[in-house]
DNA sequence: GCCGTTTTCGGCCCGACTGTTTTCAGTCG
């Protein structure tokens, strides 16, 4: 079972506990604080059963854990069955359309007869259409319509927009209201200012004391395609693609209170919200509640500040351990765009006739595109050479004729150095596709999985392990191998893994290519605590598109990496020192 | 049902919006 599943199953069971009378709501709270633990953890719950671990996951104690341990080891759980069995099946389905909650789904369910889960929500379709449902008690003509825009957006759900995407959004919105000096200050919202790899909103916020001139501003944005709403507060509009922006207003006196509430997370704010009644106050979008009166904040800073905490970067509000940390001044200091001197996954347009796609620039466009970012040396890794069309005596010369090619440029090029590298794949039996007589012609090479990504956790973890057993393999790169919004990452014991990383001088990558995004955050988190480094890189198949490395900073920041854990940003001394 | 620099008992985040009520319940973020 899947966190996900899982997740499911504790939400069935807490909407059933909060439709018993008996029972208190905050066991229910206890259920519903349990599936967003398992929903966010790093790492799978079965995994954690596996190793004896469930404990460690917040809101699971002694009895969740003895239900879980019964699920892993049953397929089911008989206290669940008896509180589950009281309701109709259906009505946990129906709760997945947005505008449902609980009791709702249990009244639909009675009043239209429907029982079983499979088929319920076309079978709720269909009573909106036919206007069965504004006659039913507590229900009415507005009801039936929101119930049927609410199963609209359940078919069309899981639009989450890739980081990148909602970024050049957001990015061209911003723009365009900085040229109205009426706007202070401007800001991305939500999982965007958190720099999650999928946005759900694009949502800002501006600071002015002119909200109407800055509400008509927003709904001039000549890329429009139309606008929702505006108010005097706020205004949505749509763009091409159907992507909604939603803009909020607030005076620049009370702009730091709504700023953080509505940045989020949800848990980050939970958790300051009950250390902040600890201190006898009370949080909200307006600012802090004290005795009564609620004070006003500009920023963020001194809305921190005033809670004895340090500021919290956005990346890591997610409820973890960040407000213990902001207490007592241990905030890790994230690592930034503008501490990386390199970027050593790049692919460039060296025909060495690759087993996957080969770049479109060459080591001229490469050199100047790394030049204007600053960087002083870049790596070129471009696939091995196809292993099924060609000899083992033709990899090894068209190996020798990149390198060739790579000397020659770095003897003229002066400003950045690049390093010969090569991506080389992981076969599903563990060796590599690069016999190692070419191999030694590198100065690095990474190695990845492009192919057999079902194997069990032990086998691709001993075949991971099997590739990066060579001096010259310097990294495991796209290490999942998921691909976002279409593919699963593979599974592998990542507690070994470290521990070979650690132990051997492996790094993992975090590949900034716009649906990897691979390590994911969290993994990148306990890669960081294991005190494994990090590569950022970009996985670039273009000049252009080496600024993709934002992105990547943007998981090792939600990781918790520091300037330190990213060999990336060492300077070409002390770089070429390691790779050598 | 969980959890602990006030506690192994007694607490458990906060407010907005919506639609149906006839003063509020349900849902959401």
């Amino acid at each position: 079972m899947t966190n996900l599943q899982i997740a499911k199953v504790l939400r069935a069971v807490a909407a059933a506990l909060g439709l018993s009378e008996e029972d208190n709501k905050f066991r229910v709270l206890a259920y519903e604080r349990a599936a967003d633990a398992i929903e966010h953890a790093s790492s799978e719950t079965k995994d954690l059963w596996d190793d004896g671990k469930l404990k460690e996951l917040p809101g699971i104690g002694e009895n969740l854990t003895a239900h879980l341990d019964e699920l892993f080891r049953t397929g089911k759980v008989k206290h669940f069955e008896t509180i589950l069995k009281k309701f109709p099946e259906a009505m946990f389905e129906l709760m997945e359309v947005p505008g449902i909650g609980p009791k709702n789904a249990l009244k639909l369910s009675k009043a239209l007869g429907i029982t079983r889960a499979h088929g319920a929500i076309a079978k709720l379709e269909k009573a909106v259409k036919s206007g069965k449902i504004a006659p039913i008690a507590g229900f009415g003509g507005e009801s039936q319509a929101k119930i049927g825009q609410g199963v609209k957006e359940y078919q069309g759900r899981s639009k989450r927009l890739l980081l990148p995407v909602a970024t050049a959004i957001a990015d061209a919105v911003i723009e365009w209201m900085q040229k109205i000096p009426q706007v202070k200050r401007i800001d991305t919202l939500g999982s965007l200012r958190r720099q999650a790899s999928t946005v759900g909103d694009i949502d800002l916020t501006v600071a002015t004391d002119k909200p109407e001139l800055v509400i008509d501003h927003f709904v001039k944005y000549p890329k429009k395609t139309r606008i929702i709403e505006a108010g005097d507060h706020s205004a949505s509009l749509i763009l091409p693609n159907d992507y909604q922006v939603d803009l909020m207003v607030q005076p620049v006196a009370a702009y730091g209170a709504l700023l953080q509430h509505f940045t989020g997370s949800k848990f980050h704010n939970i958790k300051l919200r009950e250390y902040a009644i600890k201190k006898g106050y009370s949080l909200s979008e307006y600012g802090i509640k004290v005795k009564g009166k609620t004070i006003q904040f500009a920023d963020e800073q001194s809305f921190y500040k005033f809670l004895d905490l340090d500021w919290i970067p956005p990346e890591l509000r997610e409820g973890e351990n960040e407000i213990d940390l902001a207490k007592i001044g241990l905030l890790p200091q994230l690592v930034e765009q503008k501490d990386i001197k390199g970027d050593l996954q790049i692919h460039s347009d060296i025909d060495i006739e690759p087993s996957h796609d080969l770049g479109t620039s060459s080591l001229s466009e490469l050199a100047e595109a790394a030049h204007q970012l600053g960087y002083e040396y870049i790596g070129v890794t471009e696939h091995n050479p196809s292993v099924s069309t060609h000899s083992k005596q033709q990899v090894i010369d068209l190996v020798k004729k990149k390198t060739d090619i790579v000397h020659k440029f770095n003897s003229s090029e002066k400003r950045v150095h690049i390093f010969n590298g090569l991506e080389i794949d992981i076969q599903p039996d563990g060796t590599r596709a690069l016999p190692d007589e070419a191999l030694e012609l590198l100065d690095y090479a990474c190695v990845s999985i492009h192919s057999s990504f079902r194997g069990s956790r032990t086998e691709m973890t001993k075949r991971v392990l099997a590739g990066l057993d060579h001096p010259k393999v310097k990294f495991w790169a796209h290490p999942t191998a998921r691909l976002l919004q279409e593919r699963e990452g593979i599974e592998v014991d990542w507690e070994q893994i470290f521990d070979f990383c650690t132990k051997h001088n492996k790094w993992l990558e975090i590949d900034g290519w716009p649906n990897r995004l691979d390590l994911p955050d969290t993994l990148a988190k306990a890669a960081v605590s294991a005190g494994v480094k990090l590569v950022v890189d970009t996985d670039s198949h273009a000049a252009d598109q080496l600024e993709y490395m934002r992105f990547g900073i943007s998981v090792a920041r939600r990781g918790w990496a520091t300037k330190a854990d990213v060999v990336n940003t060492l300077s070409l001394d002390r770089i070429r020192s390691l790779i050598q």
